[in-house]
DNA sequence: TTTT
DNA sequence: TTTT
């Protein structure tokens, strides 16, 4: 009945937090910033740059992977759903925020950006491909850089544990 | 550099409010739920099912086909950006809000949901379709269901001059 | 490291075709339409509506929920995977399909388009919607028109067992 | 009525081709490779890596993007839509290929690995992020690795132009 | 082969 | 506030 679905690619503005909680359930946070060029309108108007910075939100077992490989300036492809939670400020007005709840996500760029690699150089195949068709190919091995979630109980549920 | 994608299907809440501009400039404005349902975790926790509201923000031509054909209940297929705006409460506050702004939308259902549709009939083409290849047809004319917003100047520059 | 993904909304063009193998594995396979709508060029062209064809094979749960539910006509959202076969015809000249495994699936469109549905009145959440924020809802039930393949074991490997 | 759209984020098989044709039309083609992590099932067995290739096709101004930018090995993410073309082999059958349209794509990697970049660091960005929210930034600069096609001419109608 |  |  519904489709919640978002699709990230930007870099980490800063070393993600990471916390455990009981069960040794753990969850990351930190935020993620994408860029839309500036522009100029058909009208002549110059439109700036402009960053949006997203509130990520990692559980479980990717929250780990979060937490050793990923750190400011990473770029990442994320894919995720959409969460406002709210809660009430100190002077009792209802305040809401909206996360970015990641289900899928991976480390970009070469080898060598990534610590955690091996250095090993980008897989870029040798098989022939012949006039424009798809060959079916087989090819090496791989650096830790594509997690996913599909426990499909990861952060909604236990987000009532938590200390928000 | 950067990838901000959002992708909803899910049901208005409530008829889309649109506000002109100067220039004839519009923006509609509604929220839409999407529902992800309730399960039971591998531990035997019973999860219920959720909705999760988002707004959205619909500028230019589409605003006014949100305007002729989306009101409560319709259910919609929308793609678009994160945005988040921040503003100044009553207490001195920075407050922030976060919406997607549209960039496609497609109205879903068969057309007898669309109080739109001139509820005619359908079918063409009789291509043959061999051993589980595809066939290449060519079609007729289509009704108002698919809308997209291209003119990249949507959304955010003019956003300074409205009265949020 | 990757990322391979189909997002469609379309037709389907007949019923599905659905195929049981060892340890009660199934299989549905069909064909799903989109359609682009034509239109003038800025040189005044006119370029005609095309309909594209997609081969879906649906593995797994997601079969059976395809065998029951989904027939001609039926307006589907899907989630998906690129994946293209070879195979040697009768020439004996390599040939190449292109398939999308669907990972999950959604059935469009109001309930008295299901035939599947029971019908049912609908409707929850009660909360008050101040200026544009994101209210967190609270519900009830669902009926059979969500499902997702996350066996991350579908599609793929099995597929050597078949008489493709 | 119809969504018809591919994500990929893979490596680039071999340098593309680019073809011009009348008015300065240029497409470019070339080979993209995602690869799927190989895993164990739960009964044991397993699944090994998996590489898929995508034929791309780029159209428009993208395809002098592509010619000056992308080469064997560039990492990239893509947007764009499936498209199946049919055409008769010497042997008189007919024989479909399936191409994925790009109308979005993204240079992946850091600066450094951009030839075309003036090697500049990546941006993180150095606002301060209160509380879990989403601070509105005002960010630094951009290189060229960001691109779009929204001809909305793109892609198909010239097609029948070209020597496939 | 769908749907508009 | 929707829809199932």
């Amino acid at each position: 009945m519904s489709v919640n679905k978002v699709i990230l690619v930007g870099n980490v503005g800063k070393d993600p937090e990471v916390r455990y909680f009981e069960n040794d359930r753990a969850v990351a946070n930190f935020p993620l910033a994408t860029t839309e060029r500036g522009f100029t309108t058909s009208s002549g108007q110059q439109i700036p740059e402009r960053t949006e910075w997203h509130n990520l939100a990692v559980w479980g077992g990717l929250a780990k992977v979060v937490e050793s490989y990923v750190k400011k300036g990473t770029q990442l492809y994320i894919e995720g759903k959409l969460r406002t939670r709210s809660w009430d400020d100190k002077d009792g007005n209802k305040r809401y925020t909206t996360e970015v709840i990641v289900e899928n996500l991976q480390m970009l760029g070469r080898k060598s950006d990534n610590p955690s690699s091996t250095g090993q150089a980008a897989n870029t195949g040798t098989s022939a491909a012949p006039q424009n068709q798809q060959p079916v190919s087989s090819p090496p091995q791989q650096s830790p850089t594509q997690y996913s979630n599909n426990d499909s109980n990861e952060g909604s549920p236990e987000e009532d544990d938590l200390p928000f």
